[in-house]
DNA sequence: GCTTGTGAAACGTTTCACAGCA
DNA sequence: TGCTGTGAAACGTTTCACAAGC
């Protein structure tokens, strides 16, 4: 599937990363919880809490307690009996454990309109995704300048991989049309990006050593006419 | 939490739904699972396949046969054993099932970077998901026409209740910041709105009768973060 | 009082393995 | 032979219940 991966360790790994806990016989589940988590004690945060407990925090989030104090409990002891979980000695926990205490240099392919809504997505440099380049294959956009403030240049793909390198691009986010999906994918594995978060309606295959996340924005639709319809099927309740 | 309800039966529900099978005690993966075997089918259908048998179709989308022949068979007997399945009677099957065998009215609230693309993807109207309606709650933005050929005319938050009846609109699209997520959930709930698909990283409490969704694009890239920060720690294999 | 962390039980999902059919 | 549909076993996740700590 072309040329392989970028020979060992990266050019220059920024540095360790973080996890400190064994991140391995963790329930999936609990994982993407942990996002859910952070998200809401940022939310707290923000309006002056110090502590929580996993009660608290399970009630917004349709979880019981119980379960918020195991997901947690895989990773370490953060609570404090009696007390609860301490806002924001918690956020710099999962922040750490996720790896968002440090910056993540992105790099987007397609230019279209949701690649274009992407880049203006101010929620991932707050959480520490930052684009660095964006790529395209239509020649009519190559060179132009996209992004806040027009910041980013319109590459052609031809200079994926010299990028990749030369700017440390750890994630790439697939926003092309689903034909050109898995082959878009191959190159961005060939140049040696660690992750992929595709928004193309398209199962890709890549090496277990990549990590990879499908956002297929239909899908969740369907999901949505589905239950509407069961809804009214069985329980007129 | 204001209004809460259109009488009973919508002004005029289209027609009676399809499924045709109970669809209660079904696991829900395997519900999540229907949406990804109708894509592959659909390519599929494309490339001219006639029959797939469960392998195969598992093969692509990281099952294995067994799961691929459970999930389906929740809703019914749909293979031939020695052939497989059709591939044009298991999509219409799937589609008859998940609800898109009709056409579903959408709406969508806020008319910013996301709301646009989202509004002139294609993936949605493929699917039977037509937006027939579009909000905002900026003056500024009131009266210009946006979409596919400015075919609609952004309209004040005030005219939900109103126009969710006059357009028999089942689905509500919300793709307004964080801070306003919960407000506008209430009104699209107390307008009679059936399910809410919601793109604000917050986490929305809603009646059980409605149906709920959410994509929060920067868990996503957490997720990846994690599981690229783990591989290096655990196994360098 | 209230809260965490955790073994054990309960529950749900996936995999296995095979009968039955084309 | 090749394939589906399906009980039963295996596995994983969630909930329960309680000891220990503030």
């Amino acid at each position: 599937m072309g040329v392989d991966e970028t020979p060992d360790s990266g050019p220059q790994s920024p540095q360790p990363p973080s996890p400190a806990v064994r991140a391995d016989s963790v329930p999936e589940p609990a994982v993407r919880r942990l996002s859910l988590y952070l998200r809401e004690l940022e939310g707290l945060l923000r309006r002056g809490r110090d502590t929580v407990s996993s009660k608290q925090l399970g009630e917004v989030l349709n979880l019981t307690d119980a379960q918020v104090r195991k997901d947690l409990a895989y990773f370490g002891q953060f609570g404090h009996p009696g007390i609860g979980y301490r806002v924001d000695e918690l956020i710099s926990r999962l922040r750490c454990i996720l790896g968002t205490d440090r910056t993540w240099n992105v790099l987007l392919v397609g230019a279209g309109h949701l690649g274009s809504a992407l880049l203006s997505y101010r929620g991932f440099s707050k959480k520490g995704f930052q684009v660095v380049a964006v790529f395209d294959s239509d020649p009519a956009k190559i060179g132009s300048r996209i992004g806040i403030g027009g910041s980013l240049e319109i590459l052609p793909i031809e200079q994926l991989p010299a990028v990749v390198v030369e700017r440390e691009i750890q994630i790439g986010v697939l926003a092309v049309p689903a034909e050109v999906a898995q082959a878009t994918a191959d190159q961005l594995v060939a140049a040696g990006i660690k992750g992929i978060l595709n928004f193309a309606p398209a199962s890709l295959i890549v090496p277990e050593r990549v990590a990879l996340a499908t956002v297929d924005l239909a899908v969740h639709l369907e999901q949505l006419a589905f239950r509407i319809s069961a809804e009214q099927v069985a329980t007129p309740k």
